[in-house]
DNA sequence: CACTTATATAAGTTAATGCTTATATTACAT
DNA sequence: ATGTAATATAAGCATTAACTTATATAAGTG
């Protein structure tokens, strides 16, 4: 009974159109909210508390680096969380930060 | 852009614990609402008005028999929501009405 | 250290959601 | 036609969700 909740949280965190579109672009590869507030046409808070959302549902993870934090998907996913990805259009965002190619 | 919003509406629809409960009651065929009010103990217009957020994002479909509406999982099914059907345990209901086998 | 930049947190507002009770509709039975 | 049973609709309420603006934190830079 309490794997239908669980089920409920992660498909909730999915079920927004932002978020949603969060998803599309995470496709592509890591990103960082700043890359993220021109292309939804939201607020930095508000891009930055779609993301927690996203992670505290355990779809997406992230890496700081200085004062950036890069998300990414996670690799292993619910199979019905990965059918959505898969539906998702990959899309691709101008990063407003270069993304480091050195690790941590 | 818009896909994504058709997806974003058939994700609510299926993010809701109780509406999860009702598919995976559905998963061994047809009900009808009054099977549903005891199962969920919520009332009979709230079961109503969920199967018919799910009937509205296509995920079942209706057949009405006198007084009674039998519903059912549509046959053809979003792969991503397909996905989410077969994450579901199948949950037996006791009939409050005789599922009359006679078709229409 | 002071300044800037990226992100987080807090508080408030608005809209959407999911229930409730009360009442309306529809269909069958007598 | 009247009564009963299954479902639908309406209205109201409480909770949640998703923004906003303002402010705090944390890290890098000169």
């Amino acid at each position: 009974m309490d794997e239908i909740n669980d089920m409920s949280k992660k498909l909730k965190a999915v079920s927004d159109p932002n978020r949603l579109k969060l998803l599309s672009y995470l496709k592509n590869g890591e990103i960082c909210i700043c890359d993220l507030v021109d292309v939804l046409q939201i607020s930095q808070p508000a891009v930055s508390q779609q993301m927690k959302k996203l992670k505290d549902a355990g779809i997406i993870r992230e890496r700081k680096k200085g004062t950036w934090k890069h998300f990414s998907l996670n690799d292993a996913q619910e199979p019905y969380i990965q059918a959505i990805l898969n539906e998702l259009e990959a899309r691709t965002v101008s990063h407003c930060c270069s993304l480091s190619h050195s690790v941590n």
